[in-house]
DNA sequence: AGACATCACTGAAACGTTTCGGAAGGGCTC
DNA sequence: GAGCCCTTCCGAAACGTTTCAGTGATGTCT
């Protein structure tokens, strides 16, 4: 590994010049420039990042972490990160906690341990103790993407989770539906709960009653959300539409339809929270109330950004992204 | 930032000492450990990976490069890899090619500046000036998924292509199928021809014409494979099933299928390259030739640990992983 | 009891940078 | 031509570790 040293004894200058031309963090002579860029040419000099973050005590790293990575919700998000990363010349490190909060704590502390600038984290505990031992932690700024936490000071970035799922209801509800059943989230989670208030809300002001029979509680899996709906269709009188709150449990709800023999949407209305590209792949293609994901991720990166030079400062602020309702083929009104 | 010297002084021993207590990298009285453990949890110390990384010369983190996250293909790479990495304790620096081969020499310098002890690579690039400059740019041990590079000596994890399509292919003609239609990759990836030679020796070995009309280019990419399956769609006479290469592939085939009417199986028999989760929750659910990804994934990550401890040495190895056919419903027996 | 291993610990050098006080030299003012 | 200010470059300290030669103290063997 050629070093600073080296590249300094090549062109006959001080390490210190090499240093100042190569970051040009003064103004030095055409002529010194030129022996350097020489140098380093001939030898091949990559500067050494490790060294430079040692002594200026900042890595132009960050880190995201997130509970799944094949969730093309947060794949979805990686990405973006990636190209806001690439932009600004950090380095993204990279957790999966596969949804554990103990995970989620290791991925933190090894965070920590790599100096990283900040970290984009997408939450998935709850409770306070998990705060608690969260703050301790969290050395570094940290942007939240898709659920706040109580109690956290930390700027987020979340999805108007209520206006989702009433959105689609509301929807349901204008093309005749009254019995409409959902899967929702775990209770452990606030965006489930907050997604599952929507839905209740958008009946209220319909005037439709809440039938606790009509809310099966799935895990945002494919599994878990399979036997949520297995359950849901066994309800009688039968739900004539479905609201999935997530990618993972739409797909878990047209497995379940497809199994069990029901068309949709001649015997069954669906709609889901999350758009994703196989959603229009196949049949029937999805209603869908969409998250701006893209943008979402773009705005907690620049948040982070601003936090880290400087620019931004104060208490962790929290912005809402509104979903947007796209109608496809598997709803349709009900007549009679 | 508490550092060694705070710990150290806190506990009244030398720095040495609480590194050793630290690595125990020697043996050292009950008595100074306690001492040194007290202090270092009164203190909440950190040790800094960036300061060890720079004094033993290796950073304990590994680079994943992958043309797309967004892909589920590459999530589930970047999924096994992290379980990989943390099992091992290494950190993960992931970068997004976005397919640009530009964008992967980007990466590469990027990794070889944070000092990454390896990379696991997904090539995106071919031909002899890339594959030059990627041997410049990879100082470190390099492990390539899915492609291997001509001229480029690594260890590398790849799916037997060729069988891949092959097996579709032999497949469908024995359920009655003769003009089987392809939606291949690019003719600068590798896989692609890999794949379309599979399809086209399967034809071969059916005593079947290959047509050349009945080989549509697309680009692993749902808008481009849609434009690709379209025009099969319009050959005389018309191809009763087609032959998708690529998850992405899938997804433009359907939606195309779709959009011109026409159902699948009853009208078209479609097989794709490629098992994901969505591929059984709608409808119909896909027949796929399945790649072992998770598999390959972590052969190809014991592959570089292994080349990091060591304990493998030599020229790179290349192994072939087979993969695995699952008829559903998107396939069906043409009889007559 | 003296010589000598063994053991536990200390102290300092080194990793490759950045940064800053300071030296050398040149040009300006008076 | 003396003094002064810039400009340009040099040299060394420091970042937080690891590692290793070295120092005492303790135990062992003859």
């Amino acid at each position: 590994m050629t070093t600073l040293r080296d590249v300094a004894r090549h062109a006959g200058v001080s390490i210190g010049s090499v240093s100042t031309v190569l970051n040009n963090t003064a103004p030095v002579s055409p002529a010194l420039k030129a022996k350097v860029l020489k140098a380093v040419e001939e030898l091949g000099y990559v500067p050494d990042a490790v060294a430079r973050s040692l002594k200026t005590g900042r890595s132009r790293t960050i880190g995201l972490i997130v509970p799944d990575i094949t969730n093309p919700h947060f794949s979805a998000v990686a990405s973006a990160i990636e190209i806001a990363c690439d932009a600004s010349g950090y380095a993204l490190l990279l957790c999966n906690t596969t949804d554990s909060p103990a995970k989620e704590l290791r991925d933190l502390h090894l965070m920590r341990r790599q100096r990283v600038d900040g970290v984009i984290l997408v939450p998935s505990g709850s409770g306070e103790a998990y705060v608690a031992e969260l703050k301790r932690a969290a050395t570094m700024p940290v942007v939240l993407i898709d659920r706040t936490l109580e109690g956290f000071d930390a700027d987020a970035v979340v999805l108007d989770n209520r206006a989702a799922s009433y959105g689609i209801v509301d929807y349901l509800v204008r093309a005749g539906h009254r019995r409409i059943g959902i899967v929702a989230g775990p209770t452990s989670m606030s965006i489930a709960e907050e997604r599952l208030a929507g839905y209740r809300q958008a009946l209220e002001e319909h005037a439709i009653d809440y039938i606790e029979d009509l809310v099966a509680r799935g895990a945002y899996q494919p599994e878990p959300d399979y036997r949520a709906t297995a359950s849901l269709l066994a309800r009688r009188p039968r739900p004539t539409a479905i609201v999935s709150t997530s990618n993972h449990t739409m797909i878990g709800v047209m497995k379940a339809l497809a199994d069990q023999g029901f068309r949709c949407p001649e015997d069954m209305s669906v709609a889901s929270i999350d758009d994703v590209v196989w959603a229009t792949a196949f049949s029937p293609k999805m209603t869908v109330m969409a998250q701006p994901i893209v943008e979402m991720t773009e705005l907690a990166a620049s948040r982070l950004f601003g936090r880290l030079a400087g620019t931004m400062t104060g208490p962790g602020t929290v912005l809402v992204a509104q979903p947007a309702l796209k109608v496809r083929d598997s709803t349709r009104p009900l007549t009679g």
